[in-house]
DNA sequence: ATCTTATATCGCAAATATACGATAAAGGAA
DNA sequence: TTCCTTTATCGTATATTTGCGATATAAGAT
């Protein structure tokens, strides 16, 4: 039984888990990189721009929308997808405060 | 078939995402609290720290040694864990160097 | 040599993730 | 209305992850 046991950790490490969760693909942060990098919503030139198929990116923009990091409209026919830029400034500012707080206390390597 | 296509990417997003992977998990990261808060080398200290039995903790440190976070050395019949502090900068610069990437090209949201 | 302790690895089961083609749904164009 | 375009979702196949118990291994203790 794979059971899996992330709800025993504190809210924190599974919030950070689940940020670094959602970047653990380079499919996914190709996206962000097309997305961050366009100023109109883009729908469909993911597709072409990635090497995946559609339904794939569609995937991968679902897992970015459940995890927070991007927003998504619809906007007739297309869908619209930006980066939540409030929640990404959020997450990234815990990953650094996570990187600080490992940092403090130690610094004599021991091994 | 599950062709996972993550060659078709760049270095660097491989690289990133790599980095993100081995913190996707709260047990990992739990874990690298643990290696930072002591000064001496832990081994077994983890296993009573976090709920999770020895051999999954043990499964758990290899990720994170494979990943280059970090450093193993057998110490008698225990063994000796700690963080690879240059891997860790380094990793963690490049993850600011992306976020700060995405940041600076679209501040206005446009869904 | 035998026992104990600490850790890694094996074997297995279940859950998730990745990917794609096919199809559905929704709106614009004819 | 009927087509076309765009995107989401379903179904499916395969790979990977997570977790545990059991066992192997390796070194110190007795």
């Amino acid at each position: 039984m794979a059971n899996h046991k992330k709800e025993s950790f504190t809210h924190r490490e599974q919030d950070l888990a689940a940020f670094a969760k959602a970047l653990s693909h380079p499919a996914r942060i190709a996206i962000l990189k097309v997305l961050s990098q366009k100023n109109e919503c883009i729908c469909g030139e993911i597709v072409e721009v990635l090497p995946l198929a559609q339904s794939t990116i569609s995937q991968h923009l679902k897992e970015l929308k459940i995890a927070g990091l991007i927003d998504g409209t619809v906007d007739g026919p297309r869908s619209c997808y930006c980066i939540n830029w409030k929640a990404f400034e959020k997450f990234s500012a815990e990953f650094n405060s996570l990187f600080n707080n490992l940092k403090i206390r130690n610094e004599k390597a021991c091994c």
